[in-house]
DNA sequence: CTGAAAGCGCTTACAG
DNA sequence: CTGAAAGCGCTTACAG
């Protein structure tokens, strides 16, 4: 095992020209039936696998994908989002022997050049798109460089480049008309951070359904930290007439929101209910656990990876919308035991 | 910007050999300053990158290092540890152009598989070893393929593979040192999985200390997960005489501690003190913020990835450890208030 | 100091 | 159905 094994090793051994190996090892035409299996049976046999510098060489695909993070340290794996993203698509690669590249870099101008360099030194075969927003500047990168990639979200602002995203708009009409039902009238919102595509979708979703129902809405943006969420959380609590519901934009913020809570003697769900986006394991190990809206991550990798390999193979690829979110109801929301 | 730009283009321009234009690039001797310096300019100009595959065939490196994460999707992404750790292998590893290969895998066979494929293909000129165990069969795996790895833990059990550790032994000394300080008398540990390392490492130097002192101990085994930890956390203050003081081996157990502290009435930190091991921003969004071990983790990575990329340079290179965790001070510590 | 050539391990037209 | 050969874009001894 200390050498490893080529095409002209099985040749050698199988008696044939190496390319008539490598024909029968990637089921191509021009090899009888039975002297695929053999070559096959020999190629296991060997513990043979493709180099990958060469396949990648003799113009076939890197067999990589390529998936970039821009985020500054402070935000880094604190929400399980991107951890479970990862794992979804890598099930999904793992059987077409697609390796998934990582990196974590601190600006879009970092991404774009990686993008580049990736691109030239054709790293990868295609890339995944975060955090997609309004004007964004990596999707005319990508579209010049005719780097197969899908993005992560929609509808809408991914140019000619696919996208895949969940409803945030039906989830939170469904969020809205909960908390209406459970007759809370003074709702807010902590957003996220503003020009990012699905704060701006939730944001307008919620302005319209608060609207049409007819309640008080505040919206205060955040850059997603527990820090500012819980900023938010004290500036709306303080105020005369404070709402008696929020819906926070992840996870993280949402604890944050009830450890204010707490610390200003509010009760939870007595006199402020709480809703946090993202269901995660987070939400169930707070007190009082989190009523939260919960969506398919590992799934929406999954979908994200299966399309990106069927764009390489050249199939048509059109944008996708998985499956809705759910909302789960813990203990964190009530019907307001102070009246308006 | 359509087409990928070679040496053999640079050459053509530069009226030289490829030869004499990889020397350029490459800083090798065999060109006169003059020419190196025309050379590099061009490529420059040119938008030339290295193509990977093929810098990776003519038998230079991959330029990639693997990293294997062998987990369950439930404890998948909970633990801000691992992103850091990838940040600050990252920061590291830019600089030498080399790229990071993730894979997320179920259980060590699949990750042995892994490392043999990855061996095979030429994938990744190293790997970090994640988790280790005190009887670790992916540690002679690495040996036999000669495959470079660094090992993220130790000290001991790494076989001939360099490790990088972090002083766990003197924390579990100086937290439960400061707690003895405090007047605590019975002291509690909820413990990560058995076997691994760390946590073997940390139970050991926890049984020491507390006969040392004179404190009656107690550990409970959980598989790192909130909901463990929770039911871990029920089961020590439903005693006879429950622990006044609970150190736990991760962020989130400590959260899900506190949460069940709530639950059943107890007083943190007037009943109960809580010690989370690994400090993150959960430890600062609950209420009362969590006293934390804090412990470098990027700094880690950063530590990790250039020892590989030292190995790989031929190097001489030995066990590393890292600046000792340090005792972050925050409200679920204090004074018991209820005698023993 | 420079050029011509072989080679890395594959794939893929092109002849037989 | 099969073999011999060129080529992918680099690196690196080997001659000049």
């Amino acid at each position: 095992m200390t050498k490893r094994v080529t095409i002209a090793d099985i040749a050698e051994r199988a008696g044939l020209s190496k390319g008539a190996v490598s024909y029968a090892l990637n089921g191509q035409p021009g090899v009888s039936e039975a002297t695929r299996q053999r070559v096959l049976r020999m190629a296991l046999e060997m513990g043979w696998h493709p180099n990958s510098a060469a396949k990648a060489l003799s113009g076939a695909r890197s067999g990589a994908f390529g998936l970039v993070m821009a985020r500054s340290p402070a935000t880094l794996g604190i929400e399980p989002f991107f951890m479970k993203l990862i794992s979804g698509m890598e099930s999904a690669m793992a059987q077409s022997q697609t390796a998934l590249l990582l990196q974590v870099v601190s600006d879009h101008d970092r991404e774009i050049a990686t993008y580049r360099r990736w691109w030239a030194e054709r790293r990868v075969d295609g890339v995944f798109l975060l955090d997609l927003r309004c004007e964004d500047r990596r999707v005319p990168v990508l579209e010049e460089l005719k780097l197969p990639a899908m993005v992560v979200g929609g509808p809408g602002h991914h140019g000619s480049l696919p996208g895949v995203w969940i409803d945030d708009v039906g989830a939170m009409v469904v969020v809205i008309e909960y908390l209406a039902a459970l007759r809370h009238r003074r709702i807010a919102r902590v957003a996220g951070v503003p020009g990012m595509l699905h704060t701006e979708l939730r944001t307008q979703a919620f302005n319209e359904v608060t609207q049409r129902i007819g309640i008080e809405a505040t919206t205060v943006s955040t850059d997603y930290t527990p820090d500012e969420g819980a900023q938010a959380t004290r500036r709306l609590l303080s105020a005369a007439t404070p709402p008696t519901a929020i819906v926070y934009d992840n996870d993280v913020m949402a604890v944050a929101g009830v450890s204010v809570a707490h610390e200003m003697g509010v009760d939870v769900p007595g006199e402020l209910s709480i809703m946090a986006w993202d269901d995660s394991v987070l939400c169930e190990i707070v007190h009082p656990a989190l009523s939260a809206v919960r969506r398919d991550i590992t799934a929406y990798g999954t979908h994200l990876a299966e399309h990106l390999l069927a764009l390489l193979d050249g199939q048509q690829v059109s944008d996708f919308e998985n499956a809705p979110p759910r909302l789960v109801v813990r203990g964190s929301t009530a019907r307001p035991t102070v009246g308006p």
